[in-house]
DNA sequence: GTGAAAGCGCTAACAG
DNA sequence: CTGTTAGCGCTTTCAC
């Protein structure tokens, strides 16, 4: 590991000319230039980033929260948000908070600021005191993916319509014939995926099916959650067509307790998910979902993430702008007051595409029940 | 974010005393200590991480260098490094290589040393020799899952005896009574999954039951992979009555081809794959497999890493050492040395604990063959 | 016990 | 065009 100044004495430069240099700033002669870089190449000098960090005030590198990466979808969510921060030189620390709000306060306490430049929130489960406070210290803060684009949270985040999404599982479930149908609702904490069956339960009175609270279940977002609430429901209520699930890994588990109760999917019973994860073809049969726009999502979180950072009015924007002569003292004042400006402002909302429906093999007609459009009705 | 001579002036002291005091180094005065303490709470200080970073020499962080976290089995292993680094103050940066060696290297290039102190290789495909030149740099490399405990890499490891999973496969096939076996072997390049491989066909050998060449194909390790592999496997060979995968997924995609090819697993077709991934007790029937230690090899790998970097002789070791004062260009020929030597010696190799057969549904005795110890035969 | 001071490696004015 | 000069925030000798 050499450092800028052995390059710059291997060069006969002075350290600010290989900087410059290195990072294409002011003006630097062509054989200067040149000398410099090949010293560079000689020493195999590396740039710290640390000290660069420190240096520029900001790091190279965002974290992302996640409740446990464990879950399928996160890893797929977290490849397109490396890949995306990658793209503009960023690194990716991923936290997972195994759904501990203070674990998740830790983290933020310890990385955000020092160690990372922003903060990717992906269904932590983290406390929104503790986003604000770290807003407020002058790390962008953005969501994910907030369910409501029509009902935003107080921080800055990425929406995907999932109200739509339940709409799209009902309209197919509906058209198909499917007249008895239940449902599997993930994670009862407050909010998270109400959405999703709203936006089910609403199309289904709209086309006048209704769906009795005892057809309803609440289950985690497991393979195995949903299998315990598929059951469950089935045999409470047998004449049962068709499961909706507000997430892929418990339709999934819908699809196992039907297997293990003997019923075939989709000729005995219709399943449909939400997200489409990737497994979600791959299984046997492959399941019909509603597609949810994932690396649009983490594409767009990435850059507002950027853009927050970047935006003059933000701590650090102050901080860079302001002269470095001033007393540290003013510029902390400055920049408090323009972060939490900005937070009480309406912080910024970025729309994601519409999810979109993937009929596969976990779907069909209700049997034996006549055509699509045959209103079937049973106490 | 206040800084340390800012809660030193809040405190009535200097900065040296805070830090001090958040160390627990050098002897401070209760009354001092508690001052700061309160200043601390006051001003809700939190240690800029990238500036100790580089005061220290040494960053809070490490790379995790894996081919694609999409495959489910990383983020399961990606959780437990997480977990581990955690226990000793690191963060994690997630690095994807995609399976592309140059990717690899420029993360290499950028991250080690200067924003992470060591790196962990899981199934990255990186060169061994840029490896090497990062070692060489002086950050600790370590290879998360080696498959063959008896012939080392060059490099510091945790080893797994994947050849013995191989081994329980077959016994467990064996035991059942099959004897048409046909296996789908992962990554065509060299050595991975050779050793689960061999270990498969020795046991068979030494049982006196053969696998032709024919009986075998090589895969991706995705489930798709396996599904076409068994497709082919399965109709050139339609007497096979068990199908053996180096790994979780190709197995998995097995059970989807004798699905879809009409074939009951297990009573037509067993199946048995290596690793036990989540997804395996998940999967319907739930897959029977040899479980490797995957949660022991994360704290093997992150502990290992640690000495590594802890290690006198290794370059930072060296730095920290020896005196400020020397000049860095002999710090720099002692520390780079230092590495280098420690290269060329036999680098360290952890081993965990053996690979367990986990029987579960996707196995049984072969239909209409008699009893396990009932030898068929087919030509 | 506590403070003063140097320095980690790099960046960013500003001066020449 | 290039060098000088201050730091970024923290750690760590070494005096007092």
């Amino acid at each position: 590991m050499s450092t800028l100044s052995e390059v710059a004495a291997h060069a006969g430069v002075t350290s600010a000319t290989v900087s410059n240099v290195l990072r294409n700033r002011g003006r630097v002669g062509e054989q200067t230039r040149k000398r410099v870089l090949e010293a560079v190449a000689a020493l195999g000098y590396r740039p710290h980033l640390a000290a660069r960090a420190l240096a520029e005030g900001r790091a190279p590198t965002i974290a992302l929260m996640v409740s446990s990466i464990a879950n399928p979808f996160y890893p797929e969510f977290a490849l397109a948000v490396e890949r995306a921060a990658r793209a503009s030189g960023h690194f990716v620390i991923v936290c997972n908070t195994n759904q501990d709000p203070l674990a998740g306060r830790k983290y933020l306490e310890q990385i955000a600021g020092t160690l990372s430049e922003g903060v990717l929130v992906m269904n932590a489960n983290l406390d929104f005191a503790d986003l604000h406070q770290t807003e407020a210290r002058g790390t962008p803060v953005v969501l994910c993916m907030w369910e409501r684009p029509h009902d935003p949270p107080g921080l800055p985040c990425v929406a995907v319509d999932f109200r739509r999404a339940g709409e799209l599982a009902a309209q197919h479930l509906l058209e198909l014939g499917h007249r008895h149908i239940v449902a599997i609702v993930g994670s009862k904490r407050a909010g998270i995926h109400a959405a999703r069956y709203e936006g089910f339960v609403d199309a289904l009175r709209a086309a006048g099916v209704k769906l009795p609270r005892t057809c309803v279940r609440h289950a985690p977002d497991t393979i195995e959650g949903g299998y315990a609430a598929a059951r469950d429901l089935l045999e409470a209520h047998p004449h049962t067509t068709a499961i909706f699930a507000t997430n892929d890994l418990p339709a999934l588990g819908s699809i196992n307790a039907a297997f293990d109760l003997g019923r075939d999917v989709p000729t005995d019973l219709s399943v449909i998910g939400i997200t489409d994860i990737q497994l979600a073809q791959q299984s046997r049969p492959p399941l019909t979902t509603v597609a949810v726009p994932t690396v649009e999502a983490a594409e767009l979180a990435v850059s507002l993430l950027r853009e927050l950072v970047e935006r003059p009015g933000d701590l650090r924007g102050a901080a860079r702008n302001g002269t470095r002569n001033e007393t540290r003292h003013d510029l902390r004042n400055d920049s408090r007051g323009g972060a939490q400006k900005r937070a009480s402002e309406a912080p910024r909302v970025c729309v994601t595409s519409e999810p979109r429906l993937m009929v596969r093999g976990s779907t069909c007609a209700p049997r034996s029940k006549g055509g699509p459009t045959k209103k079937a009705r049973r106490g």
